[in-house]
DNA sequence: GTCGTAGGTGTACAACGTACTCCTACAGGG
DNA sequence: CCCTGTAGGAGTACGTTGTACACCTACGAC
């Protein structure tokens, strides 16, 4: 009987995940995304309940092309090395949703599937319970933390060049390290800090 | 020969922690902190630069009381361990100010030295070069991705708990995972993953 | 006392999220 | 075919945010 909706959840997702890849994260409003969507601000109400759902719809839709199927080639560990990596990969593509994941991760069926793998892999390597659990959350928070690091920690690089230029005198070490840190990699960072992760659980 | 300040930066970054702390970060505002202090929002761009500049002397504010001297006793294991639990408990007394911290961190003279303090230890372990670099960077992420976890994940606990209740059918070791993780205290769970970490870095 | 400088205040504006009100396009019944 | 009830979309408006600008004023040096 009533009047058919003219906008679906995956369209709004889209535009907003568009609105916020080119102008950054202050770029996502309820008007810019009504724009690129060409309707208004007030229309968007009808499909989210305020801002915070659009972000969760934001996030939801940035992380969907990650492939959470269980990877079958490899040891575990290398198992859980291509599914983390796989989320990272994904999210490198839009750098600008970085700071909204921790606060809407948990709501992504996407996330709650890439877990669920990574969880039946531990259960794989021999870890259960409590074992498990903390495994998990060690994952969870490694590839949370280096990818806000990776993104937002030095503006990508500043960071790192300005404590590069530090008084040695004062930070010997930091400086030292800072200036080595520039000539690694942001992939092999990661793999590298993955990598002790695993070594870790390993034993 | 010009009019005496009547505020001081240490002032400012006092009361809006206090702001911060008391009314969560969305009451931090250029207006709510000069309520704080008896003065107009103006007042204080005669002190700050910005809302950015304010965030950043919040976020210095909060690690004030980091302790960061190097631990002597225990092995170099132990004492990185002390080093980040140091952190942690501070930034867990001002948990509203976590959002800022990836953004803010490597503005603060206090993460400065504790880096430095970090790195030192780090050193003695043997580590240099790269893999002292690669070895940092892993400590920080696991660091700053541990502690949002904490306090963004789940808005506390709420998060978990739903993961407990999902279809065991859809989920099965994610729902039993987080009916585990309900029963794992908070420290435990940090120093469980540090822990993971430390012994990756020890091979 | 006088003066110049710099600190504090007041006003104002654009942009934000969103509550409320109205108009209107459409699917079903006659 | 028209008519009608319902729900979608648009418009307006309000309170709050950061902050640019102009003004006033309190104070140290002479």
């Amino acid at each position: 009987m009533p009047r058919p909706r003219s906008l679906n959840p995956i369209q709004i997702a889209s535009a907003a995940l568009a609105v916020i890849d080119q102008g950054g994260l202050s770029a996502l409003t309820m008007r810019g995304v009504a724009k690129e969507l060409n309707a208004t601000a007030m229309c968007l109400y009808r499909y989210v309940a305020d801002r915070d759902e659009l972000e969760a719809l934001v996030v939801e839709q940035a992380l969907a092309d990650v492939d959470t199927t269980a990877p079958v080639d490899g040891d575990w560990r290398e198992r859980v090395a291509v599914l983390v990596r796989r989320m990272r990969v994904v999210i490198g593509c839009h750098p600008a949703v970085v700071p909204l994941l921790p606060v809407h991760r948990h709501r992504s069926p996407t996330v709650l599937r890439w877990t669920e793998s990574l969880l039946a892999v531990l259960a794989e390597a021999g870890l259960d319970g409590t074992r498990r659990a903390v495994a998990l959350r060690a994952l969870l928070a490694y590839t949370v933390g280096a990818i806000q690091l990776e993104h937002l920690g030095p503006l990508s690089g500043g960071g790192t060049t300005a404590m590069a230029a530090l008084s040695p005198a004062e930070f010997p070490h930091l400086a030292a390290t800072a200036a080595d840190a520039r000539r690694v990699d942001p992939d092999a960072e990661f793999d590298g800090g993955l990598e002790i992760l695993l070594r870790g659980l390993a034993t």
